[in-house]
DNA sequence: CCGCTCATGTAACTGGTTACATGATTTA
DNA sequence: TAAATCATGTAACCAGTTACATGAGCGG
């Protein structure tokens, strides 16, 4: 069976219609936008003709909900569409799911040798409010959310975790101990 | 002046023609691939226009140092390179640079409720051996480069934080806790 | 000499983005 | 009724990818 290669998006896409249940684009697209991650964008252009098309290739199914309402297009997973969500999530992994994750913060962090010692101090002092802010958004995503989903549920967890380590390494960072951070108590590793 | 926005991969190769000192595009791209992170291809076909585009905008500077060997153009970065590198780095912190870090093995663990159990053990499993790979590959790669750079070389130390953390999450997934595992000391331990 | 890697590029494609258009429905 | 939001879509664009072309130098 000649399985194609489905992009990343595509098989979120089919994944997030399976977990969240029948859903129309519009849904799919605020519940993307809701999320912390900036992954993708999640415009109209990229999921409207997406979801059809993966509708035309029996992954996804569809029907117009349109009675009392006006038009809405829900979808849902065909058995097919489960099949290739599976396929995607593996076993196996593909080589290229699992890589060093790509974290944007982390790419300016290695030019920093770039800047002055006191603009470093500044990048240094706006990370760390820039992950406490990025923090308070996830728990408010959790808290409006609470996925019935343990998996998806667990996601936060993913979130603080991946937080709590670039905290690590920014305190890390050649130069960061010699100069005093107070404000934090909680992260503040006192080496 | 208006300071467009540059693109990521744009202010990355800015700053690693500034990091590297002078090179070819051909040196940036062999860079990029020999990195365990796979965010870009490191494509010819984006390399080579972007930084003769550069060029022309007065960020990078080339020469032709074609004398013993063959054609070879050698970029570094000029004032203005250098500018726009600081700019990018921050502080202030545009907001995209700071999200939830892209990771595909997360995208998968969201889904795994998709899995039946056993799949589940088997996806874990294979998980965790592609994560100790993906060590080998960064330990690999900092024994063979050593950056001078303090800064480059502590991506190492991010990129093992990194997994860690992952390692964490994978440990706390649902029901993963309820099959052994040796090495982890989970709760329940059966087997 | 043949094949391999070095080194620079170009052409065609593609997946996703931005920005816009449209109409229906709810709220002030 | 005017403004805002819901909901679906399209068109134009763009950054980066894959795949190919070219030729120089090196190693067997």
């Amino acid at each position: 069976m000649p399985r194609a290669a489905r992009s990343e998006l595509e098989c979120f896409v089919i994944g997030l219609v399976w977990q969240l249940g029948p859903s129309s684009p519009y849904d799919i697209r605020r519940h993307m936008h809701a999320s912390p991650s900036s992954q993708w964008s999640a415009s109209a252009g990229a999921i409207y003709p997406l979801m059809r098309r993966l509708e035309t290739e029996g992954l996804l199914r569809s029907e117009s909900a349109a009675h009392g309402r006006r038009a809405r297009r829900i979808y849902t997973t065909t058995p097919a569409g489960l099949r290739s969500l599976r396929a995607w999530i593996g076993p196996p992994l593909t080589p290229d799911a699992v890589t060093v994750s790509h974290d944007p913060l982390r790419s300016r962090a290695r030019f920093l040798g770039a800047l002055t010692p006191d603009q470093r101090r500044r990048w240094l002092a706006a990370a760390r409010a820039a992950l406490d802010e990025l923090e308070r958004r996830i728990q408010a995503w959790d808290t409006d959310h609470h996925p019935a989903d343990p998996f998806a549920a667990h996601m936060t967890r993913c979130g603080t975790l991946d937080l709590a380590a670039r905290r690590t390494w920014l305190a890390d960072l050649p130069g960061a101990s010699a100069r005093p951070q107070r404000t934090r108590s909680g992260s503040g590793n006192s080496r």
